[in-house]
DNA sequence: ATTCTCTTTATTGGATCCAATTTAAGATAT
DNA sequence: ATATCTTAAATTGGATCCAATAAAGAGAAT
């Protein structure tokens, strides 16, 4: 019998998913040290894995580590916030921009789907079902190195969405621009598309700021 | 007595900087396996560090990493040239529009004497101090997600550099447009200054399209 | 000769062990 | 009572050891 479905094959990707989502998640707390024998015996494994999964994670910007001294979750803050949706805006607009004249119809119904499940999934499902509905519409860009960075960047604003998610009525507005964005997808007209997905991020990014505590 | 320079502290992070160099530099070529015994014997660690650098080297894009089967120098491709250089002009002309309202004097000065001395160093420094050039123009628009990330699509880019370096006569030009660059920035033009570095990194991308084989 | 299978070998992934460093606690002097 | 020095506990970094997997090679059957 094992022990927290950590085994069974590559224990280290396996610990630095986990981990990560309870960082995203906020699980785990801004600041919160990360000791590698209490994550090793709640995932019943031993140090090592976690010491790879840690320095995964520290290089994806989601632990901090100080020689000697170990790893805690990284620091957040408006600063940071703000700067990942700027560079949000700046990586985004441009992948859709080269996404939309390879949109497959199928691809926006896919797309329009995972948004059906958005607007009817628990709260908690939000950022997860946000962040397939925005890559697959990106993925027609064929970019790999991009979709990387964007993938990375989404990953960092959940960290902040989920802070702010209970008293934000966002979600609502965020509905209507993501329908807004598949009908400009669907006239592929990709400078109404742009503009469209430019204020949807930045608005995001304004409402996790009113939100964030501090 | 010590063996080869790795010792001392953080034996992981300096083998990952030598690795990571020798990759650059193109002395590891593409797609050549990267046996965990034989580097941690050149280095004279044990295979530890050598893992973790591995993995960390994975994050950066530099290495690939199939399960039981071992590292290898990542692959490299005219495809993958031409969108790192399309996400330098998005990234760094949105620094430069950042930074050059916070340029002080000295700041430009010290990216003036950078570029002297780019000028007159042999054509093996040429990636690292046109990345300083850079980098130090940019640092004034204080933000650390952006210029961590500027600076691994300079690393990333100049992979491609060293193949391209000898048959290039590249250098005299992008001196010249380095030059202009820094009387914008002189000047607080924003406009001009983010023109000339488009065209400037445009260009890069296109001389080391044309100079790499295949 | 070729292909398939079995065995051997090389190599990675994971666990345990040891050393070095940092943090915390406790004793002593002022 | 406070500050400082000494010592002990906790924790990380690195090395070695063992197990699991995959590549390579030898041998047999067609």
């Amino acid at each position: 019998m094992q022990t927290a479905g950590a085994k069974g094959r590559d224990q280290t990707r396996s610990v630095a998913d986990q981990l990560r989502e309870r960082i995203i998640s906020g699980e785990l707390a801004a600041g919160q040290p990360l000791r590698q024998e209490t994550i090793a015996e709640a995932y019943g494994v031993s140090r090592m894995p976690v010491r790879e999964a840690l320095r995964l994670l520290q290089a994806e910007g989601f632990v901090e580590m100080v020689r000697n001294r170990g790893a805690s979750v990284a620091a957040i803050d408006a600063r940071d916030l703000a700067e990942i949706h700027e560079m949000r805006v700046l990586a985004e607009c441009f992948a859709l921009r080269h996404a939309i004249p390879e949109l497959t119809e199928s691809r926006i119904d896919r797309a329009e789907s995972i948004q059906g499940e958005l607007e009817t999934a628990p709260i908690e499902a939000f950022g997860a079902l946000n962040k397939r509905f925005h890559m697959t519409l990106y993925e027609a860009c064929a970019r790999p190195r991009l979709l990387a960075h964007i993938s990375l960047l989404h990953d960092a604003a959940d960290r902040y969405l989920r802070i702010a998610i209970r008293q934000l009525d966002y979600a609502v507005r965020s509905d209507r621009e993501h329908r807004e964005l598949l009908a400009a997808c669907r006239r592929r007209d990709a400078a109404a598309a742009q503009e469209i997905l430019r204020t949807h991020i930045e608005e995001a990014g304004k409402a996790l700021l009113a939100a964030l505590p501090g």
